[in-house]
DNA sequence: AGCTGCATGAGAATCATTATCATTATGTGG
DNA sequence: CCACATAATGATAATGATTCTCATGCAGCT
């Protein structure tokens, strides 16, 4: 089909997002604004479809590919290697998760950022980028 | 040799490491410690029989696992989840990873531990444990 | 040397994630 | 408001890493 491709190729702006609004991406990302825990793509899929939703696990795989690219979500992995996401603020930071319930908050580490630069260059290291994340019990979690 | 304990009573709860000596391990083990490099399972297994070693591919996860959970070697996941392990000295460090090259540096985090322990106390979190890895190009990568 | 049971190896089985591809529907221009 | 180009969707197959199965082998101990 479509043979010639029409030479009605004006100048459009290439660098568009090209990135569609469909209710299954805004459903990914409502579902993610609602909570403060880290989710992997199958309970996100999941709890989509006890809401109701008609959503193929592709789709959520797809959707959370893009929020991430899009910086829209963090992604984290679990100890065997699965990848969770949550939602989260724009810009650069850190995470305290509840490995029991799996509760999380944002953490900035100014300190932290200033250690790295500093350790990189002492190692000749350039271009340099960090991961840090954080693991425990939440003050509720602990009470048990 | 026999520390005196009852021949037939195997009631005896000790925490025998029951971990046999194998030349297969011993060559995981060998790799891994002449090499700076994170490596992933398969990559030590080719590398293995490189050498001409006769081991399974099954046999070298087990080793990376038993040796993992011995604390003898470190485990780091690629971004896309893929395990990589590298030899480490023991105790708690963090590194510092060319992502060029591989090349990797352990690395202290005094300060940052500190930090780490002042942050989760702020958030209620007992029980913290954390994780720290930087990536950015080694020195010699830095060059070209 | 003889035993016992963990370790090994080859391949099947899992499981998360990605690719395929026909079909649907979004954003746009007419 | 309608038509179109095409990104997005969804059901499913494919991929790929890691684990499991189980018959056989070898390490460690007597």
């Amino acid at each position: 089909m479509g043979t010639g491709t029409p030479a009605t190729e004006t100048t459009m702006t290439s660098t568009r997002p090209t990135t569609r609004n469909t209710w299954q991406r805004a459903a990914v990302r409502d579902l993610l604004e609602n909570s403060a825990e880290f989710r992997t793509a199958q309970q996100i899929h999941d709890l989509l479809k006890e809401h109701g939703a008609k959503i193929g696990l592709a789709t959520v795989y797809r959707a959370l590919q893009a929020m991430s690219e899009a910086g829209e979500v963090d992604v984290l992995r679990t100890v065997d290697g699965e990848a969770t996401y949550r939602h989260c603020s724009s810009g650069h930071h850190h995470h305290l998760v509840c490995r029991s319930c799996g509760y999380s908050v944002e953490i900035a580490a100014r300190p932290v950022e200033e250690w790295a630069n500093e350790v990189a260059a002492a190692n000749g290291f350039t271009d340099v980028g960090h991961e840090v994340e954080m693991f425990g019990l939440c003050a509720e979690c602990s009470k048990r």
